[in-house]
DNA sequence: ACTGATACGGAAACCGTATCCCATGCCCCT
DNA sequence: AGGGGCATGGGATACGGTTTCCGTATCAGT
């Protein structure tokens, strides 16, 4: 008999379908589905006993229109594959699903063009907060699409969250999440040269890699700092996986460069410099040692087990999530001058089996 | 000047607002914006310079009310970090990308109560489909769960696809992705038992997980076409983790078990067990040869490198949207009948380093 | 029994966009 | 020159909720 939309329950129940089968209003529905107004027991139950009967859920997209709606928090991320970057994820989804907040995922897949759509993307979806993962290259330009970024999202309402990549200059409305990279490799080095270590080869990563800058930084600080001069000429530069390690430790050993250890900017390229040397009938850790970055569960499942610097992921994840929930829940009025947070999480080595004092070779 | 919202920009800018600044109606700036519709040069030249000027970008939510909007993929994953999941992940993210569709993330952690609350999350969401990841549990209840979630998403004009999961019994609207799980670890375990091994230890991982029934069925049907007979109590049952296998393979030892293989169900087990017999001064492969399932970038990474059963995560990921998308673009009329698809890809055998005929011990 | 407070239901006004339908202006054809 | 057709732009409405504003029914107090 209804006008609209011939009985036939084609597409999804609305709020009015319930209301009408429930014989109320549409009004009802509404506070008895949200709950912030108070309703009698009587008309609980029958509104309750519809919704079930028509299996209905409210659509996100209305809510959210009027003025409600569930925060969002979006993650873009490099490479969904990366471990690293997987723990971080999983911190904020976790304590994004604590609070009810739902939580995005994109992949740049390390492109510029990509990461501009996404963010783009992200603003019309009217996220709470846009998670950048990962390392950063540092280009002169970088620090001006981020800053872009950064005021675009913060003039739509939303706020843009930079998680282990360094923090912008100047006043820019971004939080940055970032670990003690530095001091995570000068700790590493250290280990390496207590244990008697004096030639050392480096493989840190891309040399634009604004992380693997900060591990070579502190690896020459250590070895400044232990008095050990550091030769530039031990550093082979390298994306951050397996095939990386694994040439540049063949390479090295074909060139017949003299040294004792290995220290890799991550477990996957100590991983394959581990494999190369046995390839090249090395002993590890007996003839040669080896140390990784970020502790990563490869490390402690690797023969034998990686002395590492343990990176807490997962832990950013969850801390960068509660900034920004903090920051949109705490503050009403002051907006200027609390922004450009910066937090830092603490690195440490974990020693494993894969360092021993230098031996005969060498 | 103007009534509404006193001129400042706070919050974001509407199609109003560029309408007005633009000195044109709202129907011409989205039809501008959406391209769908014939435009005068000069129409589209005062848009996009004010679209710029405000740095605007269309609400999300009230272009998908009122009917457009982008599709979405919802990913439901018990858990991030496994490396097969992220891999399914990729592959739907990427397909998803391609199609200028998006896509959202959600992690179960194994509990049903999550599952049942995502999926309902995601109808609010208005998703176009659901991708559920991963081996379930065969429990009874398992059956009818999946079918209401896919009766439930199907009526509200979703589609439920579960990928590395048996396909429904009955009819029922959802589309299943599925390997050759079966028929990957009866070639495995072939494959160890031309070599010559007989007695071999097998971790196929929880009993009432299916993935780990699949793979145990697989290797029962090997040995018996080998003329072998199987013994029962050379399998251990566990969680697919690193544990499991080192405790596993640490246990039978202890209890003197003979063998000169070992065939666990995953590569992260078949490290644990590969890390127990190098702890009880075994050599792999000399002494026990150990296989592996799934080929993720970890079996490369062992020492010996891990032969193995190649899954195409990636790939299965890719034909799961590309499923859905099929579905949603393609048919209009037909509906019923073509439900309950079920695809299922290949499974192979990698052969590494870690199987070798089994030698003097045994 | 009457008044005032209180609790709850209903109508209507948005939220921001897409689209249907119609009005207008211009060109072209006869 | 007048009328038909096409190319454009504008106004109104729908999408599915939430929320404000009111009106009414209910209850307690005296």
């Amino acid at each position: 008999m209804s006008q609209r939309k011939a009985s036939g329950d084609a597409g999804r129940a609305t709020i009015r379908d319930v209301a009408e089968r429930a014989g109320v209003s549409v009004a009802s529905v509404s506070r008895v589905l949200s709950g912030n107004y108070p309703v009698s027991e009587d008309l609980r139950r029958k509104v309750m006993k519809v919704v079930r009967d028509l299996d209905y859920v409210t659509n996100a997209h209305a809510r959210s229109l009027a003025g409600g709606g569930t925060p969002t928090v979006a993650i873009l991320i490099n490479n969904i594959t990366g471990a690293a970057f997987a723990h971080v994820a999983k911190g904020v989804e976790s304590a994004a699903t604590l609070r009810g907040w739902l939580s995005l995922v994109g992949t740049t897949g390390d492109d510029p063009e990509r990461e501009l759509a996404l963010v783009n993307l992200m603003r019309q979806q009217g996220v709470a907060a846009v998670v950048l993962l990962g390392g950063a290259y540092d280009y002169d330009e970088y620090q001006l699409r981020m800053a872009r970024f950064a005021r675009s999202l913060d003039a739509a309402g939303s706020h843009l969250v930079l998680v282990g990549r360094p923090p912008l200059e100047g006043d820019v409305p971004a939080t940055t999440v970032d670990y003690d990279n530095e001091g995570g490799a000068y700790a590493m080095a250290s280990h390496l040269l207590s244990a008697g270590h004096r030639k050392v080869l480096v493989l840190p990563g891309h040399a634009e890699l604004t992380t693997a800058q900060g591990r070579l930084k502190g690896a020459r600080r250590a070895f400044e700092a232990y008095g050990v001069p550091f030769d530039p000429g031990m550093v082979r530069h390298g994306p951050y996986d397996y095939e990386h390690g694994y040439e540049a430790v063949e390479e090295a050993l074909e060139q017949g460069l003299d040294f004792t250890a290995v220290l890799a900017g991550t477990d996957v390229v100590a991983a394959g410099a581990m494999q190369a040397l046995r390839a090249a009938g090395l002993r590890v850790p007996e003839d040669v040692s080896i140390v990784g970055y970020d502790d990563i569960p490869l490390a402690s499942q690797l023969t034998p087990q990686l002395t590492t610097v343990h990176v807490p992921y997962e832990e950013m994840g969850r801390v960068a999530l509660r900034a920004v929930a903090d920051r949109r829940e705490g503050n009403g009025g002051r907006r200027k001058g609390s922004d450009g947070e910066h937090l830092v999480l603490g690195t440490h080595v974990v020693v494993r089996n894969s360092v021993q004092p230098p031996g005969r070779r060498g």
